[in-house]
RNA sequence: GGAGAGAUGGCUGAGUGGUCGAAGGCGCCCGCCUCGAAAGCGGGUAGGGGUUUACGCCCCUCGCGAGUUCGAAUCUCGCUCUCUCCGCCA
């Protein structure tokens, strides 16, 4: 959410930063709303204020054994008006926060503007892409001879875009989730964290999901609950309704958790394989930091997600995501991207968002820079690091060999109680 | 699921209709004292909103939401959560 005084003070600026998004188009009905409410408001307050004088008033007058008949039956008036007054006023704030809630996150001076996908700016490439001296396949064919994935048998059970793992595949995933955990944990300093994968709605609404994009999410049963899209939903909430003391910043999470996505108006895309499904696994990391902080922990964030792709030995490029590919809450974000024989590009694996204060404002979670300071709002980031069944798939792909057996990447061999190949 | 108890500031804990945003204690901050510290002493210490060049002033908030009243932390109703006992259960 953005902050309405930084609207109503610099409304130019604000509407120049949606616009690179497309989503300008509000703030002059937003201006007009709020000076709306400012002039209730404050005739309202004048009202209850009085109220307040006089209540005492009659307090004294009663002890005083003095009749105030006439001052109660003012205020009894005076009461109806501030009934009236309220509801405008509340009226009046519903129809502001829907606006707020609704707006986009303005981009860094630094993103690249332009409508999708195609503004994007690739900052770095790690490896070489293989190449194969036999025609490789693609890793729903490789994993379905090895026996490692079953997607008839998930469409049986659950439904389409739901793959069961067997065997070695099922082990191949628990592997990378205890790989990549242990990696965040043990070296890039991260706390673990295994929140619940249900979620009441305020979480949803203060990390961006809810009011917006209400039918890419799996609501469960009667209640407010929500199947969580994302670690970054449970795990930024920890701190939600809190002001933190400043020492404790930088806050390091990673989480390993499914997520869950309905997938609306993904009809027909990536329908093979393992890529888009509604139910998946992923490490998320998610950081909280001080302002002044957060740039350089995004920077230091992708370089944590980078370094799984590395030790995997899995060729990828960074790139920066343009203002109109970016998701709702992000100011910025890298995508990660791994390179996959089977589309011969590279392909989403990861993506790296600083949030800034968006989520902050909208989670409230503060900080205090000094025991006795006034709290202002954290910065808020994540990443996935990584999904771990697109890298089941760049794996299964890039390291197939002519017979269809996969082996198994070194640092994994551990982890696969010493299982070198797949066959 | 049944029965009961509770929810007040960073923590603890008073407050059952009026001057209570809230006593006392702890913690924290500033000052005095000290070579320095501790102890002691003095003062300060919630969040949000509106308004103001500023000092300040005003409004709201005692789990959440309604209601009664001129006036609610205090009374009524609904909800949520926590604790104890019983039942069920991985």
């Amino acid at each position: 959410m953005l902050d309405l005084k930084l609207i109503r003070n610099n409304p130019d600026q604000v509407r120049a930063g949606l616009n690179k998004r497309g989503a300008g188009g509000l703030i002059d009905e937003l201006l007009q709303l709020d000076e709306e409410r400012r002039d209730k408001l404050a005739k309202v307050e004048a009202l209850k204020n009085k109220r307040n004088v006089v209540s005492k008033e009659v307090g004294r007058l009663k002890a005083a054994k003095v009749d105030a008949t006439n001052l109660i039956n003012e205020m009894k008036a005076v009461n109806e008006e501030i009934k009236q007054l309220d509801g405008i006023v509340r009226s009046l704030e519903e129809k502001i926060n829907d606006i707020l809630y609704s707006l986009p996150n303005l981009p860094q001076a630094d993103v690249p503007v332009g409508p999708d996908e195609a503004a994007n700016v690739e900052i770095r490439r790690w490896g070489e892409p293989r190449s194969f001296s036999f025609e490789p396949k693609p890793h729903w064919e490789l994993g379905e001879k090895l026996n490692l994935f079953d997607f008839d048998q998930g469409a049986k059970i659950s439904g389409a875009r739901f793959t069961v793992l067997k065997g070695l595949g099922a082990r191949l995933e628990r592997a990378l989730i205890n790989f990549m955990l242990d990696l965040h944990i043990n070296e890039h300093g991260y706390t673990e964290v295994f929140p619940p994968f249900l979620v009441n709605r305020a979480c949803m609404v203060g990390t961006g999901q809810l009011p917006k994009f209400e039918e890419d999410m799996f609501k469960v049963g009667s209640g407010d609950y929500y199947l969580i899209p994302t670690a970054e939903v449970p795990v930024t909430n920890l701190h939600r309704e809190e002001i933190l003391a400043g020492e404790r910043l930088p806050i390091k999470y990673v989480a390993y958790t499914a997520c869950f996505r309905a997938e609306a108006g993904s009809a027909g895309r990536d329908t093979r394989g393992l890529i888009r499904q509604h139910q998946f696994n992923k490490v998320e990391l998610v950081k909280l930091t001080k302002p002044e902080d957060s740039a350089r922990e995004h920077e230091s964030l992708v370089q944590d997600a980078e370094r799984v792709l590395q030790l995997l030995n899995l060729p990828y490029r960074v790139v920066l995501l343009s203002s109109g590919d970016m998701g709702f809450a992000a100011s910025k974000c890298y995508d990660l991207e791994v390179w996959l024989p089977s589309f011969g590009h590279y392909r989403e694996i990861s993506s790296c968002s600083n949030f800034e204060d968006f989520q902050a404002r909208r989670a409230h979670i503060r900080f205090r820079r000094e025991p006795e300071g006034k709290p202002e709002f954290v910065h808020t980031l994540n990443g996935s690091g990584l999904a771990i069944g697109r890298t089941v798939a760049a794996i299964v792909e890039n390291y197939q060999q002519a017979d269809g057996s996969i082996t198994v990447p070194e640092v994994l061999v551990p982890y696969m109680g010493g299982i070198k190949v797949i066959k």
